[in-house]
DNA sequence: CGTCTATTTGAATGTACTCAAAAGCGGTGG
DNA sequence: CCACCGCTTTTGAGTACATTCAAATAGACG
């Protein structure tokens, strides 16, 4: 049975636009075999979306939907702080997932903000159609731990380098672990993502540049 | 078919210790439910270790051979940096599960340190171990896979928390969220874990009871 | 071309660290 | 049971790292 979602969604994807979701295709296939019927069972849980720079994909106190999917572009998700600063958490660019972690698994509000900074395309995949997908293709459970894991494993690399690093050292690695990330987007965007102000990072770049 | 390190631990877990793995396998009932059956296999994957005060339970470099579930006591999980400078990761006491994530799961060296801060029970698994428990108990993806979703909640919390809060605000959410774990260890360990020095916690803690 | 935003620069400030020394506390052995 | 040893916590002075605020410059976009 395919859930209601999924059925005003069928035309989009299906019908119009079998590149976009042949690209996720192609990422889960990297990480699980999959027969013909369960490659045409995929598409009908995911919705295309097109977001235009600086439109907001996702907003905090709203609940949340779903999760995405990037084939094309860059998002920023971000939170903003009792004094209403923004704080970068992560830039998500091609074959990348993202969205409010914990409002989409426990289904409550969004405490992150998702905007874009290019004009970006997305699938867009519910809980419930995420659950029901698991439940029909046992074995894409395996791609989904996957993306647990990587998640963790780089959420716990940046709590280590917060602890051991210094902001100039944090840089540093972001270019080389990012390097094509890190030349799409603004200094200011870059800054907050590590933590410090635009102002210091642009001392920093000074310094490096010198010798 | 039971794996060979299965067979070495029967002993240990099933005859003389009966209490320690039904505080796991109650851990796992919150989660899931198990027949009497799937009950009987699983304390053949864990095997009892005891660490007393101050003695390791991993040291980086090593080999990462186990994942661990804390029966009692504290185990406490830190990084080396460049300088020599211990950085906590994380405080594991009773129902926790800890482990070098990167290590366990990819196999790999282990990249981080774990100490027991007081005498501590653990039942470890090994990676095969958990793969074939996972193979005959599908089910029990789902307890594994909640763990994985509180750990990323987790890591996101603290990552916001170290862009939003100053260090006194970090220290008070600390005293809130784990009241039970922080009477226990010592400041020296708790500043460590904040990212600041012991010195400053001090004068934190010296701020707070003034007013 | 003008407007808006991002980046750079500099001065003053604040937050957190280092180093050193004193005080407190816990465990151990006589 | 008390004295001592080692480790933790506190306190203080001086310092480094990073921020704030303000203003100038440079870039991007319609």
């Amino acid at each position: 049975m395919i859930c209601k979602f999924a059925q005003t969604i069928k035309v989009v994807i299906v019908d119009d636009n079998k590149t976009l979701i042949n690209q996720l295709l192609d990422h889960i296939k990297k990480h699980v075999r999959l027969s013909k019927e369960e490659e045409s069972i995929i598409p009908h849980y995911f919705e295309h979306k097109e977001i235009k720079k600086r439109q907001y994909l996702l907003n905090s106190d709203s609940l949340v939907k779903h999760d995405f999917f990037v084939i094309n572009g860059c998002l920023r998700t971000f939170v903003i702080d009792m004094n209403g600063n923004e704080h970068n958490l992560l830039f998500a660019t091609e074959n990348w997932w993202t969205g409010d972690f914990k409002g989409f698994y426990k289904q409550e509000m969004a405490t992150q903000n998702i905007q874009a900074l290019e004009n970006t395309h997305v699938l867009c995949i519910t809980k419930e159609g995420k659950d029901e997908l698991v439940e029909r293709i046992p074995m894409i459970t395996l791609y989904f731990n996957k993306l647990f894991e990587n998640a963790i494993i780089a959420h716990q690399k940046r709590i280590e380098q917060t602890l051991c690093f210094t902001a100039e050292e944090r840089y540093l690695d972001f270019l080389k672990v990012y390097p094509n990330v890190s030349q799409r987007i603004s200094q200011k965007h870059i800054a907050s993502y590590l933590g410090i102000t635009p102002e210091f990072l642009s001392m920093i770049r000074k310094k490096l540049t010198l010798p």
